[in-house]
DNA sequence: GTGCTAGATTAATTCCATTAGGCAATTATC
DNA sequence: GATAATTGCCTAATGGAATTAATCTAGCAC
């Protein structure tokens, strides 16, 4: 019987895979395991534990998410990177679910020093897409966070809780866009 | 021996206890009933699994924020409802933060009559604000949905995932709310 | 070929949710 | 105030998940 041959990326990966597809809470190591053909304790030679797959699965999602804004924000600038990167982010998070919501739990995240670098990163994207806006020190933090905060917002509420009117959501992602362009003229 | 004498209500307000301390996480059936001196499988009696009981303090808390968030826009209008109801949010949200996440999980709390009241309250709550503002119809929702989704990435990432840099969060919070402000008149 | 080692395995422990069946304290009824 | 009904709690048992310990073995290095 020829070897499962797994290693720590193979079961990362996998349970990105798991987590995108059925959410982040259906991610158990059993549920893994069987996925990838190889019983629980398998998996240990891998991870160190359910929390430490957790925490690498967000480091992953968060270099990914990173690679993603890094990529629709190059060349651009001012109203068109903060839109191109707007609608990167929430492509992501749409596409990727599980690992989104498994990046954004930076509190367990922190020890990684792969997971804080990652995020970063993220950061650095969004504060390169306000050089465009003569935004600078606390100014500009202020600003990421708001940038942040409004995207992050719109993702985890269209996830988790939804949105009960019947509206366009694409349509109130524009809106919210196109007041944070504004707002960060004035 | 005299008996726990517990009623749902009771068991419920325990659970929001417990969540809002430790997490929601760490509310299981097992710990609640430690903490309510009775065995777990007596918390049946009240309700009907772990599920359940997520779903009926979610129902609570969306009830709690709600009639803070009416009491805070009580009597004010425009910038001033708007700022006050923000403030009220935020502070339900860091006084509560289990039974605020429980609320935001409306995709369980569908069938639940009484979680769906209290979520229309909150929204309306947010639709009352907005008459100070001169928006109707498919605007105000898009506007309450930009409210929403900009208090609660707020929240959320606070609670979750933490800002990384030394700079005040409270002054990042007045920011957003005042680029709110200014984009409702725009 | 021999042996090392990573990667898997089975077995066992613990913790939790949940169900079933029974018991007793309170409350309602006379 | 005694009795009956109800309600709330308990013990016992099941099953699933994480985790640890102890072993086994395929495949590579030599």
């Amino acid at each position: 019987m020829t070897r499962a041959r797994l290693d720590t990326a193979a079961v990362v990966q996998a349970a990105a895979k798991l987590a995108d597809a059925e959410g982040l809470e259906a991610l158990t190591l059993a549920r893994l395991a069987a996925v990838l053909g190889v019983r629980s304790p398998s998996l240990y030679a891998h991870v160190d534990s359910l929390e430490d797959l957790r925490r690498r699965l967000g480091a992953r999602g968060a270099r990914e998410l990173a690679a993603e804004l890094g990529r629709a924000a190059a060349g651009r600038a001012g109203s068109d990177a903060l839109g191109t990167v707007a609608h990167a982010y929430l492509s992501y998070a749409r596409e990727h679910p599980g690992s989104y919501a498994a990046a954004q739990r930076a509190r367990e995240l922190q020890g990684d020093d792969e997971a804080v670098a990652a995020a970063t990163a993220v950061a650095d994207v969004v504060l390169a897409v306000l050089r465009g806006y003569d935004l600078h020190d606390a100014d500009a933090i202020h600003a990421a966070r708001v940038i942040r905060v409004a995207l992050h917002g719109f993702v985890s509420l269209e996830a988790d809780a939804g949105f009960a009117i019947e509206l366009s959501l694409d349509e109130s992602f524009e809106r919210l866009v196109a007041m944070l362009d504004r707002g960060l003229r004035a």
